[in-house]
RNA sequence: GGUGGCGUGGCCGAGAGGCGAGGCAACGGCCUGCAAAGCCGUCUACACGGGUUCAAAUCCCGUCGCCACCUCCA
C-alpha cells in the first residue's frame, strides 16, 4: 500500500498520498490538436491511463482524471490558414482524430476533456488575479498582450531548476511590450491578420489565450487550487509547465503535488515528428497492426524510458501478446465461461487476491510496468506448466483462479485480450462466422479421417490450404484448435 | 553557456552494492506422424579508465559517445 512516484519537481521518488483520503485529483496535458496523431503523441496517455486504472484498481481511489484539449494556439491558427480552413473546425478534426486513436488504444475516456476556447472567463480571472497581485501587466504598447513578470516571482525557473539568468534570452520571440524578454503571455493580443472568431473581448482589447494558462484555470477549476498529480511529456517540463506552476503558484494556489513527466518515442535516436518524416500515425498504422498489439509496445517499457522504435518492434510486441493469448485461450477451453464474464469477474476480484505482491510491487514502484509484465509471463509460464502436467485432468478450479488473476493484472495494463475494447471474439455470433466455423469444422474433420488412416501427405494439404487462408491450426489432446491469424 | 537524462547480452527492455527480471530471436532437448503451441535447457551482459569495498552493472572521480529542454513541441 506504498506507492511511490517520481516526482520532477523534486526529482527522487515520493510516497504518494492524496491529498484529499481516498481521492485523487490528476491533470493531464498532451491532446493534439494540430494535426493527427503519431504513436509518440499518445504515449503520454497510455502511460497514465496505466497510472490511472492502478491507482483505481490496485488503491481502491476515487480519480478525476482531466484531460485538457488546448484548441487555439499559434500553431492551429497558422495551419488551419495554411490549409484554407477555419481555425475551429481545424482543431476539432484533430481533436476526434485523437480520440478516436486513443479509443482504439483502449485509454480509458478522462473524467472530463476541457476545451482552452469554453474557459475563457476563468483565464481572465487568473489575469485579474495575477495583475492585482503584482505578477502580471498588459503591455505598455497597446498589442493588447498580458505577461507575466518573471522577475515578480523569485521562485520562477524551480520546477525545472534553472535561473533566469543562465536562460537563453528568445532569439525568435517577438519582444514587443514586455519588461523583462522571458516575460510569457499569459494573453494574447489578437493581431489584424487573424480570424475574428479567434478573439474575444478583455479590459486589455480583443485577444486570444496565451498557451500556459489554460491549464492553470482549467485545472483550478475542476481539480482545486491544489491537486495531487500533474502529466505530461517531458518536452513540456519547460516552459509549458514551468509557467503554469509560476502563474498558478503566484496567484496564490498550491496547484500540483507532484509532476509526472513520460519519455519519447523515438526513430533511430530520433524524436518522432511530423516534420521530421519518421512519424507514424497511429490511424494508419492501425491497419496493419493490430491495436492490442500496439498498446501494448507502447506501454510495456517504463513511461519515464525512451522507447526506441525499429524495424521488427511490432513483431516482437506481437510474439509477446500472442504468448499471453495462447494461455488465455488454452485456459478459457479448460475453464469453460464467456469472456464478458471472465472479464466481469477479473474486475470484481477484490485487489488483494487479484494482484500477486511482486505485481502490487512491481507497479507501487514507480509504475514499474516491465517489473509487472514479468509476474504476467511468470503466470502465462506458470500456467501452461499447470495444464501440462495434467492435460487429461485439470485441476478446473486452479486454472480458474490462475486466468482470472491473470486477467485483473492485464486489465491493470490495459492489454487484457478479452477485452471487449478490442473487439468482436473470433467465434463471435454474427451469420458470417457461424459459417466459417462450421467450414472449417468440416475441413478439420476431414483432417482428422486422413490423419487415423494415417494418410499424412492429405492430412497436411488440408492443414496448408487452411494456412494459407490465414486459419492456424494447432493440435492438442482433445482435438484440433483454429484460430484466425 | 544553463538544466535534465541516457549508454545493460544478437535485439527490445527492467534492476541499482552480494542473490542470472522479463520478452523476442537463435540453438539443443521433451512432446508431435510431421508441424504449431507449450515445457525444459543453452547463449552469464552492464560505454571506457581509475577509485571505495570482503564484494561494484549498481557508490565516487574522470573520460568518451548519444539525446532532450532553454518560450512551437507528447
Amino acid at each position: 500500500m506504498t506507492l511511490h512516484l517520481y516526482d520532477t519537481a523534486s526529482r527522487e521518488l515520493r510516497l504518494f498520498a492524496p491529498l484529499e483520503p481516498g481521492k485523487v485529483g490528476i491533470y493531464i496535458c498532451g491532446l493534439t490538436t494540430q494535426g493527427s496523431p503519431h504513436i509518440g503523441h499518445v504515449r503520454f496517455a497510455v502511460a497514465f491511463d496505466i497510472l490511472r486504472r492502478w491507482l483505481e484498481r490496485g488503491h481502491g481511489y476515487d480519480v478525476t482524471l482531466v484531460r485538457n484539449v488546448t484548441d487555439i494556439d499559434d500553431k492551429i491558427l497558422a495551419k488551419s490558414a495554411e490549409a484554407g480552413q477555419p481555425w475551429w473546425a481545424w482543431s476539432y478534426l484533430h481533436e476526434r482524430e485523437t480520440t478516436e486513436a486513443l479509443e482504439l488504444l483502449g485509454v480509458l475516456p478522462p473524467t472530463y476533456e476541457p476545451r482552452a476556447t469554453g474557459h475563457i472567463t476563468e483565464q481572465l480571472e487568473l489575469i485579474q488575479l495575477l495583475i492585482e497581485r503584482g505578477h502580471a501587466y498588459a503591455a505598455e504598447d497597446g498589442s493588447g498582450d498580458v505577461y507575466f513578470d518573471v522577475r515578480s516571482w523569485p521562485a520562477y525557473g524551480e520546477l525545472t531548476r534553472q535561473s533566469i539568468e543562465d536562460m537563453e534570452p528568445a532569439t525568435d520571440a517577438d519582444p514587443r511590450g514586455k519588461r523583462d524578454p522571458r516575460d510569457f503571455a499569459l494573453w494574447k493580443g489578437s493581431k489584424s491578420a487573424e480570424p475574428e472568431t479567434a478573439s474575444w473581448p478583455t479590459p486589455y482589447g480583443r485577444g486570444r489565450p496565451g498557451w500556459h494558462l489554460e491549464c492553470s484555470a482549467m485545472a483550478r477549476k475542476y481539480l482545486g487550487d491544489a491537486f495531487d498529480i500533474h502529466g505530461g511529456g517531458v518536452d513540456l517540463r519547460f516552459p509549458h509547465h514551468e509557467n503554469e506552476q509560476a502563474q498558478s503558484r503566484a496567484a496564490g494556489l498550491g496547484f500540483a503535488n507532484f509532476w509526472l513527466h513520460n519519455a519519447w518515442v523515438t526513430v533511430k535516436g530520433a524524436k518522432m515528428g511530423k516534420s521530421l518524416g519518421n512519424a507514424l500515425a497511429v490511424l494508419e498504422l492501425a491497419r496493419t497492426v493490430r491495436p492490442l498489439v500496439l498498446r501494448y509496445y507502447l506501454g510495456a517499457a517504463h513511461y519515464r524510458s525512451t522507447i526506441e522504435y525499429a524495424e521488427g518492434s511490432f513483431e516482437e510486441a506481437l510474439a509477446a501478446v500472442e504468448r499471453i493469448e495462447g494461455y488465455v485461450a488454452r485456459a478459457r477451453e479448460v475453464v469453460g465461461e464467456p469472456s464478458d464474464q471472465l472479464v466481469a469477474q477479473a474486475r470484481a476480484l477484490p485487489a488483494v487476491e487479484a494482484f500477486p505482491p511482486a505485481f502490487r510491487e512491481a507497479l507501487d514502484d514507480d509504475v514499474n510496468v516491465p517489473g509487472a509484465l514479468a509476474v504476467v509471463f511468470g503466470a502465462v509460464r506458470e500456467g501452461n506448466r499447470a495444464i501440462d502436467a495434467h492435460p487429461d485432468s485439470v485441476d478446473q478450479e486452479a486454472t480458474r483462479r490462475s486466468l482470472l488473476q491473470l486477467l485483473a493484472m492485464l486489465d491493470v495494463l490495459g492489454v487484457n485480450p478479452l477485452d471487449e475494447v478490442w473487439g468482436a471474439e473470433p467465434a463471435g455470433s454474427d451469420a458470417a462466422t457461424q459459417v466459417l466455423a462450421a467450414l472449417v469444422e468440416e475441413r478439420l474433420q476431414a483432417r482428422g479421417t486422413a490423419r487415423a488412416e494415417k494418410n499424412f501427405a492429405e492430412a497436411d494439404a488440408i492443414r496448408d490450404r487452411l494456412t494459407a487462408l490465414g486459419v492456424v491450426i494447432e493440435d492438442t489432446p482433445s482435438g484440433a484448435r483454429w484460430s484466425l491469424r
